[in-house]
DNA sequence: CGTTGTCCTTGACACTGTCAAGTTGTACCG
DNA sequence: CGGTACAACTTGACAGTGTCAAGGACAACG
């Protein structure tokens, strides 16, 4: 081991990476270039290709640093008062803005390839985990796997598609007058955790889906 | 006019726009390359940008034709036995489905630029109002217009999340052993309308949400 | 001392987006 | 009929890009 130097080395790999979730949190992953990347980063033009293998694979790191994130912004919010669904919402929302650079790169398979690295494919699959622990937690543990996965999927879709909607898409532009951004969003969150909730008391009457 | 050139004319943007989606189609916006759209299309490499400016340009045109496509979409479900909700799903998906190339552009705000390209606004905009017409037929026309959006942003959360976690996120790896892609897919529509009937019916009960 | 390995650098190459300028053909005006 | 204006391109050039190839510095190890 090298202690002297371990830290110069973890710190160049660091400031890449930063460097580029920087870039993409302001102009997007489209426009992020290695070499200026290894400009900011104070390196030459290579420097990058030696940690990263090539573009893809600063994607995939950043992929998979977001979705470890996301693992955790999950395990964070558990023990809240809040419904379940809710915090859950909350907390894909919020995981999203304030990691925008990464949330922009996570879920793009076709420029990190979730299928090619695997690193980024175990980070994908903790991040599901827990998003499956947050479904028992919402409708008891004594559901069948089939219907938590659906369940899993539709809570997944649901947050992931606001977040994406909010961020990179045109929701922000279409809200009416007489009300903002946060409040909008707010009701949205509100409205889906209750619609939640009636279907959860729904299914412990009658305790299979369908 | 000039009848004769302007089947010409309209074939070289047609054929270029055409290229681009193929190439965005098969490979992501990402490595979409004006050069390489030009020799698909069989032209110079700078007759794209006599119709469209620049990169961004191309985006913005397939994006507008998507919105259009979207809003379309929209219209042909109007008259369907199946409940408004779903009909709504089902058409998303499928559409998302069909046109992978437009879809993987239409919402990219960073590359496409709703914001700074007035007709793919317009677009967006149509499809958005067919939207808040579809949340009319599934809660009835009493609805106060605030919550109308607030549905109306939760239908298409829901719709968008699932669609671009099918097309291009990690849900299709997901899927557990015993099940299959499409049958996921279907049940997790299934759920998400049999939620929103539920929060209709709440609705109909107590007239005004929360 | 020589080898091996990591961590980088410099150099080169084909390719990219885009600016500038030129060419061709058709449309319309006097 | 001549001229000019304009659309629909083309050819040429330039800086910037991703990536391959080769090498250098420097610690670790035998």
């Amino acid at each position: 081991m090298v202690p002297a130097q371990s830290e110069q080395h973890g710190d160049v790999r660091r400031q890449v990476l930063d460097a580029a979730i920087a870039i993409i949190e302001s102009d997007g992953a489209e426009s992020l270039s290695m070499r200026e990347v290894a400009r900011r980063a104070g390196v030459s033009h290579q420097a990058p290709y030696h940690y990263f293998g090539d573009r893809s694979g600063i994607f995939a790191a950043i992929s998979e640093e977001g979705f470890s994130g996301l693992a955790q912004a999950f395990r964070d919010v558990q023990e809240t008062e809040m419904p379940a669904a809710k915090a859950g919402f909350i907390a894909y929302l919020n995981f999203a803005r304030e990691h925008i650079g990464h949330f922009r790169v996570m879920f793009r398979n076709d420029i990190c390839g979730v299928l090619t690295h695997d690193l980024t494919a175990i980070a994908a699959d903790s991040a599901f985990d827990e998003l499956r622990l947050m479904v028992e937690r919402i409708t008891g543990p004594s559901i069948d796997p089939t219907d938590a996965f659906t369940f899993a999927a539709m809570l997944w879709s649901l947050s992931h598609g606001l977040a994406t909607l909010v961020i990179d898409g045109p929701l922000p532009n279409k809200i009416p007058p007489g009300t903002t951004l946060e409040a909008q969003i707010q009701a949205v969150i509100d409205l889906s955790t209750h619609m939640v909730a009636l279907q959860v008391t729904e299914m412990g009457r009658t305790p299979r889906v369908r």
